[in-house]
DNA sequence: AGTATCAGTGTCCACTGGACACAGTTTTTT
DNA sequence: AAAAAACTGTGTCCAGTGGACACTGATACT
């Protein structure tokens, strides 16, 4: 058990040996991610393929697997390179929902940025320095509310999840429109087709029509998570 | 814009129209969606592909394409028809928590069920019937709290983030093993290597680790929600 | 110098999603 | 009844994918 992930974690955790003899190697590791991230940013994660990279970086395709035991592994570099390293808290700490809200709103403009790491990162995975430096300040910021260290890492787990929902109904609309109002237009048409059977949705997107904050679900999320922790922690102070 | 959704919105929603003239089909659509079901519930969504669900019902690949356009569209209603239309509540109209509650335990179940959906729902799609009966009772399980229609939408987004951040963390933990326990026993090998680094994530491990609660994070985060939205409604019924 | 080691190349394979022409079956029209 | 039209499933073909493997060179230790 976890004999496979052996491989994935030497990769992204270390350590690389450069080789004592042979020919100097023209490619790192880093270079090999960055590249993968400039296809997959531009392009998407279904035109990121071994040809496609290794063009990128003057090298023929089995070049790669001199660096990378696989595509799953590439794509694990790129993920890690992409989330990057957790930026610096710039709020006071010890007052956590600050803290938590700025960390918050710091990853999912990340996510935005790497919209193709949604992809990448279902279903659970070994995690590398980068995501791990995130989970490491989210847990931080809870650090003396008197939340057990499940919780603590519930929590961020919680918030994290949040961040994946919106960007994933986020993304591809263009930059210009919102993302609440394409979402409308399609389920508009199909409900002005449909609306018998969802009456309350009907409703709902009726009243939602002239709503047009641009993050609306976001903001509306991310208060009402802090909100119940908020209320969890208060009630175990008391 | 959306044009190249018509095609899809027609699999999803019908009409099905049944040809006048030559022989009669041997498939249909919903016969295809349940083969493609079996194979992505056993063997994962990967391993769908048009030959393999073309064999398992007994017929070449390009047969399939009298059906179904392209693989995006048989996925799009592999997904609708796992999913399946939402069951009704069996708890008292009126108290939207404990409704709500149900219905997120009862979509969890779901993709528990169909773990692969989790891959194929990524990004934003047009939704079949299926899928936004379950928005359908989330939403209406809202009416009359006080929200607004746009925040009872964002509600149940919220609520399915979570069920999907949950059913992505807890998948592929064996069916005995209890899923914390595995994403902890990964972590704390890199902790007891690169420990330093992570020093409140090694506290909140180290607490974590008795804790066995086999459903901990997914109760903890429904909980929290929850509170939240509770918060707002009182605040609003004031 | 000699040799083990390692880098990048070229060739091969099974498989994927998909295009297309074709033969066979059924119904409508003449 | 006969012919035409519409439709289904098949066979064949293609570009592209991830990956295996043998090979030619370049490099550094002995």
């Amino acid at each position: 058990m976890g004999g496979e992930h052996a491989e994935v974690v030497r990769l992204l955790w270390g350590p690389h040996p450069k080789p004592a003899r042979g020919p100097r190697p023209t490619l790192d590791l880093d270079r090999i991610a960055r590249a993968g991230i400039e296809i997959a940013d531009s392009e998407g994660l279904a035109d990121v393929s071994m040809q496609r990279v290794a063009a990128q970086l003057g090298v023929t395709k089995m070049a790669l697997y001199r660096y990378v035991p696989g595509k799953a592994e590439l794509v694990a570099l790129m993920v890690d390179a992409a989330i990057g390293p957790c930026p610096a808290a710039k709020v006071r700490r010890g007052d956590w929902r600050e803290q938590l809200e700025e960390w918050a709103r710091q990853l999912l403009t990340v996510f935005r940025q790497h919209s193709w790491a949604l992809d990448a990162t279902v279903g659970p995975r070994v995690m590398g320095p980068g995501e791990l430096s995130w989970l490491e300040r989210a847990v931080s910021a809870l650090d003396g509310t008197g939340l057990s260290g499940a919780e603590r890492m519930d929590a961020a787990v919680l918030l994290v999840g949040h961040v994946r929902g919106i960007t994933q109904q986020t993304r591809a609309a263009g930059p210009g429109g919102n993302p609440e109002a394409q979402l409308g237009t399609i389920l508009g048409d199909l409900m002005q087709e449909h609306g018998e059977r969802f009456p309350a949705l009907t409703a709902a997107l009726a009243s939602a029509a002239q709503s047009d904050g641009q993050d609306q679900a976001w903001d509306f999320g991310l208060q009402r998570i802090l909100d119940g922790l908020a209320a969890l922690i208060d009630r175990r102070a008391r």
